[in-house]
DNA sequence: TATTGTTATACTCTATAACTATA
DNA sequence: TATAGTTATAGAGTATAACAATA
């Protein structure tokens, strides 16, 4: 799993040549042995990669990767309470509040009471907040887009299936 | 990529049934919409959960999988510098100081000096941190090997293929 | 007693700026 | 001037314990 984006840098020596050539050292090419067959090691590569991209294109909206996934999440199940989002993507109750909180001074969420169980408050998209996702699935769309283009037509679903089998 | 460990919890309800039944609290289902599809999201959960279980299996030498990758690399490249490293793993040389310094405080790898240019020092496994790269490389033989399995016969080869072309 | 949301805290990973000693 | 290694620091992301209100 180690990082790497592929940048096994070689700079190459003018030779014996003089000094007002442009010098460049030469380191010698790096032997990266096993590690270019790990799966976990490409699969560390590959998600950095992704992630670096996915920053890039979503920019104009602001939102990382859990930001997304969670409004995407209230979008789709109104009225979800925070420990169902928690368990559904897989984080920490504790990490969500400061989380939510940020979305919620955005104007992208709301905290709603009045919900059976009084401990609970229900989340929702603002209508802001729903703007920005329809924006943001835009921008995402074109980014999973490129992505085919990398993998080819059948290469994204097999990538999904394969992935799928590792969780 | 949202973490996410398939967690969509559910629980269900014993219907109307008394309270001497184990009152299991409904979740209703979670709706994922949109997010079921994402390449990214399915490669931010499997990395989590390949890493997961990297770390189960590497357990016995207690080695993250940067200093794994390092390891690695130090075994292939004998007197290979920090700097070189750094730029094959996509390391910070800031971040890598202490790194590398944990691995010589455990005497796995070592800095020696007596290179031409005198700012830098050559980098080579011990004796020890040859034994435990040997054995590191069995737990981790397994570890992909059980990879391997999920992934069936040409499984593992087509992921490694479609990971390439996103770096 | 158990659970929801919250606070506080800590540890890892990553990123940047600035220093030193050499080149 | 530029580079190798180092220090210091700051920001994410993630993890646990403990508390108040409620169930």
């Amino acid at each position: 799993m180690s990082p790497a984006p592929g940048s096994a840098r070689r700079k190459s020596r003018v030779g014996g040549k003089a000094d007002t050539e442009v010098a460049i050292r030469t380191t010698r090419p790096i032997n990266f042995g096993p590690l270019a067959d790990f799966v976990g090691y490409a699969l560390r590569r590959a998600q950095v990669a992704a992630t670096t991209r996915y920053l890039e294109a979503m920019q104009e909206v602001d939102l990382r990767p859990t930001q997304f996934s969670v409004l995407i999440l209230i979008n789709e199940n109104p009225g979800i309470r925070q420990t169902e989002v928690c368990a559904a993507l897989g984080l920490q109750k504790a990490n969500f509040v400061p989380l939510l909180n940020e979305l919620q001074r955005r104007g992208l969420a709301v905290r709603k009471a009045g919900v059976p169980d009084r401990r609970s408050s229900a989340l929702y998209l603002t209508p802001h907040g729903e703007a920005v996702l329809k924006r943001a699935n835009e921008l995402h769309t074109a980014w999973e887009q490129s992505l085919s283009a990398r993998l080819g037509p059948q290469g994204r679903t097999q990538l999904l299936e394969l992935l799928q089998k590792l969780i």
